[in-house]
This record gives C-alpha cells, sequence and structure tokens, in this order.
DNA sequence: AAATGTGAAGACCTTCACAGCA
DNA sequence: TGCTGTGAAGGTCTTCACATTT
C-alpha cells in the first residue's frame, strides 16, 4: 500500500517548512541569525549548540530541537558549520529577500521609525509614509513624502509593500490596522498601545515600552530578592 | 478537625503574592489594567470575564484564572467592578508609585525616548540621562543635562532611580547593563540588539524591531495563507 | 439565571538522555 | 570521543467543566 519514497518524501525539507512549526520557535531564529554573524565574525567557522547556547542563555538541547523542526543542519561529532547554518535561517526567515514597509503616522515617532537607521541594513526598506493629517501631508521626513491615507491602496500595489507599520495614537490604531490589512499586508509592526484585531493570515508585533514597563515594576518589592525568612 | 481560620489564612493577599506566579500572567495584567480603564472611560461599573476576554481577545477562562493568583476579586452572577479590580491591579503592580528613569544613550534613539510623551502620564518619570561621549554630556535634552557615565552610581543613589532604559549602539550594551545593575537597578528597558546576562534579581525587557520583523518576514510566503492543496 | 473560582484535563513547550554517526 | 538529532519524559500554561454563590 506505502509507495517507496512516501517517508522521505513526507520529510524532506519543504514539506517540513510547511509543517506546523511552532510560533515561538520562528521567534527565536532570528537572535540564532544574529549570534551566529557574531560568531562567524569572531573568527569560528564551526559552533556546537553547547557554545552557541552559552551565548544566547539557552540550553543546547533547546537550540538542537529547534532547528530540527527545519532540517539536520549539523555535523555529529563536530557541530554546526556557521557560514552554512546561517544561511540556512535566513533563507528560512526569507531575510535574503528585501522587504518594502509603509509607515502609518508621521508624528513624533512615525518620524523617528522613518529615520531608524537599523532597519535598511537588514534589509527592511521604509519606502512610504502616510498621515491622515493633511497638514503633514506633502511634508519630506527622510527624503519620503508623506502621502494622505486614501492612496494608501494603490501605493502599496504599485511599490510592493509587504509590511506596514503603525505608529498613530491609540484611537486610530483599529481603523488604520483594518485599512492596512484591506490592502492585502499580511505583516504589521505595531507601536500603538492597542492590541488589534486582525485576520488569522495577518500577523502582528505589538512594541509597548509602558507596557514593558508596567510588568516589570511587579517585581520591584522593595529589599526582596526572591528569598522569604519563613 | 479543620480550624475555621486556616484555609483563608493560608489563601489570604498577601500570602498570594508570595507565591510564586508565573512570569506570563504578570506580563498580562498590564493590559488587563488598560482595557479596564477604558472600559470605565466607556461608562461601564460591571465587567464580566466574557466580556473582559472579547475586548483582549483571550479567553474568559484565562482571565479568571489569571485574576485568582492575587485574589477573589469578582462576585458570582454579577462579575467584577470594574472600578475596584483596576485598583486592586494597580496595586498589584505598584503603579500607584512614581518610578525615576535613567536613560543611558543620547543618540537619535535615546533622544526620542527622553523626549516621548507616553511614559509620564503613567508615573514613569525620565529624570536623568547619561552617555559615554563627552561631546554628548552637559547638552540639554528635554530639559535633562546630559551627565558622564562616572556620576552614574551616585545619581542614582541620589535620585531614588530605579529603571534604567539602555538606549546605546549593541556593542556597549553589554558593558551598560552590567554598570547599571551594579548601582543596585533590577529593572532594565533595553533597546540594544543584544540579550545582555544579568544576575537572576535583575528583570530585563527587551525592545528590537528588527527582531519583530524578521520572526514575521517566516510568514510572508507568497499566495499562500495557510492551506495545502494535498 | 448568571458568572466566578478552581481542580482536573489537555495542549504545548522544554529538557532529558541516548542511539547513531563523524 | 564528541556532538547531533530525536523519541520520551517532564514541566508549564491554557482550557474545560462544574460546584458554588449571588
Amino acid at each position: 500500500m506505502r509507495r517507496v519514497y512516501s517517508s522521505d518524501f513526507l520529510c524532506n525539507e519543504v514539506t517540513k517548512l510547511l509543517m506546523d512549526v511552532p510560533e515561538v520557535v520562528v521567534n527565536r531564529l532570528p537572535q540564532y541569525v544574529r549570534a551566529l554573524r557574531q560568531i562567524l565574525e569572531d573568527g569560528s567557522e564551526i559552533v556546537s549548540s553547547q557554545l552557541l547556547g552559552q551565548t544566547l542563555q539557552m540550553t543546547p538541547a533547546q537550540i538542537r530541537k529547534d532547528l530540527s523542526y527545519f532540517g539536520r543542519f549539523g555535523k555529529q561529532g563536530r557541530g554546526y558549520n556557521v557560514r552554512y547554518l546561517v544561511t540556512e535561517l535566513q533563507d528560512i526567515l526569507q531575510l535574503d529577500h528585501e522587504w518594502n514597509i509603509a509607515v502609518v503616522g508621521v508624528g513624533r515617532l512615525g518620524r523617528a521609525i522613518i529615520s531608524y537607521p537599523g532597519f535598511s541594513p537588514e534589509g527592511f526598506k521604509v519606502i512610504a509614509a502616510f498621515d491622515s493629517d493633511s497638514r503633514q501631508v506633502g511634508q519630506s521626513i527622510g527624503g519620503l513624502i508623506v502621502q494622505p491615507m486614501d492612496e494608501l491602496a494603490d501605493t502599496v500595489r504599485q511599490k510592493g509593500i509587504q509590511i506596514g507599520i503603525v505608529a498613530v495614537p491609540a484611537a486610530q490604531a483599529s481603523d488604520v490596522v483594518e485599512r492596512i490589512t484591506s490592502c492585502g499586508i499580511r505583516a504589521i509592526l505595531n507601536y500603538a498601545p492597542v492590541n488589534p484585531l486582525v485576520p488569522p493570515e495577518v500577523k502582528v508585533r505589538n512594541i509597548d515600552p509602558v507596557l514593558s514597563l508596567q510588568s516589570m515594576t511587579y517585581y520591584l518589592r522593595s529589599g526582596d530578592t526572591g528569598s522569604t525568612s519563613n
């Protein structure tokens, strides 16, 4: 009944990519890429899960298990070829592509994002800016002319924009996210202090420093470092 | 056999606070606070876990379980008194305090953080700024005079600074985190693209938009929305 | 009747430990 | 020998489902 190639066929790398990989695992891959690039810069061509784990404060087992979702990149007894592993992970994450980004909202925060020099070396290009405030429209920010919101859909299509960054006040955020997703954009980096509702095919990452601070203050109880005196 | 007060005594709120609450639970509390404040503004005095769950895209069971780590705040058959629940959660998270913050690194990013208007309404006050570059020292940014790094320890002590924000380049981040923690600071918001190693009593929250983008691109595979054609 | 609080069950993720290979 | 890749075990978090209370 079972055909000769079925086992290998079902387990090749293409199929692995289509398998359900836990999202926590995917979220760690960029950290691996960053650490591996650093290790390469420091002159090592080979790395063990042990050593990589020390660098990233993770257990070697977790790293091996994570990588095993995508293929068999190591050599038993030796470790991983750093150069090879980096390129594989970059492929998996599609970091070889260039990604075009539109920023919506050009207030203080939006301007800082547009001028942030850390995106473009990683292949993330902010190539359009939008604002609903007509006084902002037409202004030049970091080489971009601010466009009105009703040009969003056309520009996304014409310029091949795949990622949206939301930098508008909380009150407008849900509407803006709705407009962005209805243009077919499936990845949103959201700086507004709301957790927008999106269709299941859309990924959102929220960046919210106030929430981060508010969860840390829980642990800032006076002299206590975790031990109790019974 | 069972003494009248024993159960209540062992389960009072002080004891609950000392129990080990999962960190994921603590991380959700600020979201509850934000949503509850909004609900209050919208005019509701009572809310059910059902309704709160809809707002936050969480299951009602999760909300009830999370809250149960800290006390019994609801009334069966009625729901939660919003005003009461907000104040309880604010107490738990210590959001009634004012928290003093030092920003280290006054480059583009550090300046944006110092001038960010979203911290202070939430009780987070940036009251000092430091930089290792002597050309920055002495400059005024958002009303703060940039200080040299060797004044860090004294200023932290004198001004009662409890939180540090790191906004320096990756290469300096580990050193800066080390200096900050050695001043006794136990909460760090890190904008540098590294995951610094800290003693167990120190909490770090990393804010790294590039990592967020790099994990989303994994999912941006062409027309596929998750279904396979067999 | 309606909604909480919570043990128990289930899902998910991490770690272990070892077979297998260089 | 040394290190990977991986089933199995262990641990953590989420969800279920219902007794309980208003």
